[in-house]
DNA sequence: GTTAGCACTCTGATAATGTGAGTGCTAACG
DNA sequence: CGTTAGCACTCACATTATCAGAGTGCTAAC
């Protein structure tokens, strides 16, 4: 059912194209006017045969064509040849995360103003999410008389900290030591490994390492899961939301947490750049827009997604070749700090810098 | 010159409250329902007067009145009796601090998500800025081979991280020891106290120092200030942002750190809640906004600002007493963390209900 | 299968018109 | 002298009519 002849795949690229960068209806003289050879009669003909196999559609009786889901869906699987990022943007890019130096978090926001600033779209960047956090280190710190800080240090450098009331004023020596015994017992350790470890301690110790599996278990369950975005700026811009209605609608989208965690967790499942168009028919908030996201990080390690989002009329080619690069750029630099076998390639390239 | 009548100041109010409920310019017969005794006519002329004052003004020769820049100012000032927050919203919103816990990250967050709703507007809360910050603890964790983790508390709970690439491996009891030399050095000292340690000691420790001081002065130069941000969609719905120009302006107001850390900042000088309206002339991008803003914190210790921000016909009323209400619970809750002298009192108490 | 020609449809811009809300002014009133 | 009824005047806004233009579908000829 998806069979078009060499002629009508060449027409819905153009009209595609062309709508994409003008976001009018596009008409059979257009489509002419790339010299196709053949007249805008038969142009028409064409595009009524894609209308009825629901490619194209008319806004109104008299005006254009204008690509629908499906045509777009036909144009990303199989009409757009993939291509990669300009190297000179690959290097500039590198380049600003060379800059930041190496902190998680500015990476992540990085990496959403450069995917917002290169695809000309939103961009959403969510924080790792580790398959099974295990412990890498806690420490606890005076903060005075009876109140304390735990910092718990999280395979792959999450930082978690809590503050901790303490019923009896205790010094900075003991704290260090009774963080000491807790890291030898559980250092490495799932929770799981963590609850094994509360029966053989004191109170305090046993009160310290329940915050402990509190913070791991939130972190298990994304709950603490951030979101970074930049660019909202970028789409309000699109014509298809001068109306306030869709202004809102996308601004909604963008400040609710909840929808787009919800995506973007799914997309953790499959591996590769992923296109999501108009809601592909399951989320119809977002009907009018479209995303490219792809998953990021350490496969079975942790994981994290990210990706653009634009009005359905969004350049693809551009969305997808930066999503590619920047993930596939965040994944290296993660992997650097979580992998134990591999080579710190990307960060020691920087130092030789 | 900005000497009313009673009935002048009663005329002026009823029309900016009327106003501020309808979006709409008033007409002379609105106000004569409001039951003041006197004829629609009487109020024209007053009307008339206020508009020669420059306290209102006509969109258009036969429309009703709207308050000007100068009407709001004087009704802030002179016509609007300070209120308190509802009894029974304070106690909602105390109780949901008092469920995230402790952390400075997410009450600066709640607080955010706490003055939009309220309010009813758009809020933006700034972490807090040390007047000189002070180191609390360091820690060296060891990441694997050649590469570690620093992590670095300041006085009031700020935790800053930094990875380390080591030149040669070392062990996590060499760094523990490590840190726990330094911190016997440099705790409670500022960026002069730990630059002046530098001296006294070995290669690699001068290293981490001078990665200490780095962030300690990112701190004090507020590079690192968050901005936390919610409720943009409450303003997007006004009538004034309609317009996809006005809407694109605010959006970018909010999503543009520079212009609102510059502003918030500038509020740090001065004490209590502070109204700007319509730009008061200096900042142009928010001609057709006000903020209500107000520092919190501690005073020469920690202070950090918080807002909301709408259009300029905005319910000053609410606005102010919830950015009161806001700003002093978020400072009794830090007031907790730092002051030495002070009872937990605000954190006690949670632990008594 | 392709194309020229043509009638048809629908949008969007422009102008004409009417309605209504609200004003400023004037003259009368207590 | 402050207040008020009455009235002419002014705009914005909605409604309607009109027109040009872009683009289509169809038909008949190539």
């Amino acid at each position: 059912m998806d069979d078009l002849t060499t002629r009508q795949q060449l027409i819905l690229g153009l009209v595609i194209r062309e709508y994409i960068a003008t976001a009018q209806p596009v008409g059979s003289k257009t489509i002419q006017g790339y010299g196709l050879g053949v007249s805008s009669a038969t142009i028409r003909n064409e595009m009524a045969v894609l209308e009825e196999h629901g490619h194209l559609a008319q806004p109104h009786t008299s005006a254009g064509r204008v690509p629908t889901e499906r045509g777009y869906r036909y144009f990303v699987e199989r009409l757009m040849r993939e291509s990669h990022l300009p190297l000179d943007e690959q290097r500039t890019i590198r380049h600003q995360f060379h800059q930041v130096g190496v902190d998680l978090e500015q990476w992540m926001r990085l990496a959403a103003s450069v995917l917002a600033r290169t695809a000309q779209s939103a961009a959403v960047v969510t924080s790792l999410k580790t398959e099974q956090c295990r412990l890498r280190h806690l420490e606890l710190i005076s903060i005075r008389d009876n109140l304390g800080m735990l910092l718990i240090v999280l395979e792959g450098g999450i930082v978690q900290q809590q503050v901790l009331s303490l019923d009896e004023a205790m010094s900075q020596e003991t704290l260090t030591q009774i963080a000491n015994r807790l890291n030898d017992m559980c250092v490495g350790g799932s929770v799981q490994r963590v609850r094994s470890c509360v029966r053989q301690v004191g109170a305090f110790e046993q009160q310290v390492l329940k915050v402990v599996m509190q913070v791991m278990k939130r972190v298990d369950d994304e709950a603490g899961m951030h979101l970074y975005r930049d660019g909202l700026l970028n789409i309000l811009h699109q014509p298809e939301f001068a109306l306030p209605e869709s202004a809102r609608n996308v601004v909604h989208l963008f400040e609710d947490r909840t929808l787009l965690e919800d995506l973007l967790t799914e997309m953790l499942e499959v591996g590769g750049v992923q296109v999501i168009i108009g809601g592909e028919g399951r989320w119809t908030e977002l009907r009018e827009c479209s995303l490219v996201v792809s998953p990021y990080g350490v496969s079975g390690e942790a994981t994290g997604a990210l990706g653009v989002m634009g009005p359905m009329r969004m350049p693809y080619g551009r969305a997808i070749s930066t999503v590619r690069y920047v993930a596939g750029l965040l994944s290296d630099l993660f992997r650097d700090l979580y992998g134990g076998q591999q080579e710190l390639s990307t960060l020691e390239e920087w130092k030789r810098e």
